[in-house]
DNA sequence: GGGATATGTAACATATGAAGTTACATGAAA
DNA sequence: TTTCATGTAACTTCATATGTTACATATCCC
């Protein structure tokens, strides 16, 4: 199955935008991520519904964070990119007739929800502004053994 | 995406294999399932490979179970499909040169990690024996329903 | 032995959905 | 008014789970 990676591409894109003075541009952005700027576009348009960024067009224009880092979190994220299936694993049919499916699909479902409650609860304790923090460790300790 | 419904597809065979005499065939199991008995072969040989089902062919042959169902965990049957993929979300490239890209990794990676944690924990305390209970009683409550 | 029945498996078809691409409209700044 | 940027529709590509066809192989019963 073709995972969706659009959560790990907007936060890729976010902390550079934070990085960067001024707008990015969807071909900036596009190049960074090692993709198309419309995929940037259909996106970030996303990101832009939640007002979590801002875009202008024109001279100067592009994409810009439009919150502060340390109010952001993964599950704000994930929820303006709609909420996307988070399991690759899944029941057969949904809603089945059978009574041996019924009891299949209530012991899974019962597993599966337990497991997205815990991610969701994950992705909400941490925020834009503690992976920037990461990134900056990452930084300097590249920087310290270049010497 | 495509959900991978094969755990799903063999549980339900397994309980309607435990409720029914003798073995029963691709073709009897397609049917439970509502697909196709090459898929039912294909996907229940994976089981076989794992020791937890037996084949026999021509007359009265079909599947069987090979084990106490107290003693097969849906862990099990998990592994014995090869252990696919949990998520449908995941990163856009699993290792980057970028350091923001790592940062944004690592914090996906020990979310995700975390919770698919949990999920094989949960599957590993539910037994074929618990599911074919819990269908024993939805049955039992259907009937009393019904008069 | 020979027909009937069942699995084993390769090869191919279909369906779904994420991501990529092309094309062009719209809007803003120099 | 030219240039640069986003907005968005439409289409293509790619991956992969699942479905399907065809046929080989093994077993049981007569």
């Amino acid at each position: 199955m073709k995972r969706d990676s659009r959560l790990s591409s907007v936060l890729h894109a976010l902390l550079h935008m934070a990085e960067h003075d001024g707008p990015m541009t969807s071909e900036a952005l596009s190049k960074c991520l090692g993709t198309n700027p419309v995929v940037v576009r259909r996106t970030m348009g996303l990101l832009r519904e939640a007002g979590l960024v801002a875009s202008d067009r024109g001279h100067a224009g592009g994409w810009r964070i439009a919150v502060d880092l340390a109010n952001v979190t993964l599950r704000q994220l994930h929820d303006a990119l709609g909420e996307p299936a988070v399991f690759a694993i899944g029941n057969r049919h949904e809603t089945p007739d059978c009574l041996v499916e019924q009891a299949v699909n209530a012991a899974l479902d019962t597993a599966f929800a337990e497991a997205e409650a815990l991610l969701l609860e994950r992705f909400a304790e941490i925020t834009l502004a503690d992976l920037a923090a990461d990134f900056a460790r990452r930084h300097a300790a590249r920087r310290a053994q270049r010497g």
